[in-house]
DNA sequence: CCAACGTGTAGACCATAGTCTGTAGACCCT
DNA sequence: AGGGTCTACAGACTATGGTCTACACGTTGG
């Protein structure tokens, strides 16, 4: 099942920004305190993240904001 | 039961910005799509909001943005 | 060839997001 | 005294967020 527009657009900047800073989904996953697989789910776009995740994001990719 | 910190300091901005534009919490709900009890916890930081509540309470609060 | 790495995906699980109904109190206004 | 509006809050419910294990696949390097 595929997600909403809104998820595959903050998917995709996820994404872009880990790419930027040349680390696995995995590395991210450990340094924002979450789950590898849901960082997969995320960067599809098949996942509703929670204020939570997208803080917990923001501190594990600094350039999001 | 209390939220936490971040759930807190978002409910302070939403309730500013709503308080701002001069609305009612049960008016910014039904802007948002959102259930009226559902605005008054997240205003006292007591829920978690998600991506898609985020989004919609910036287009019923477009100053938020 | 064979590890090791990075990613996708499925299934199961528990916690909680978000809705809905209803009650209650504070503040207005007549 | 009464009616309207606004907000807090409790209880119950369904849907889904986020974790975890496991397997599959492609790529890279030794």
């Amino acid at each position: 099942m595929t997600g909403s527009a809104l998820q595959r657009r903050f998917g995709r900047v996820v994404r872009a920004h880990r790419e930027q800073a040349g680390i696995s989904q995995e590395a991210l996953a450990f340094k924002a305190g979450l789950h590898r697989t849901y960082v997969s789910m995320l960067e599809r776009g098949v996942r509703n993240p929670t204020l939570m995740v997208i803080d917990r994001l923001s501190r594990g990719l600094p350039l999001l904001l």
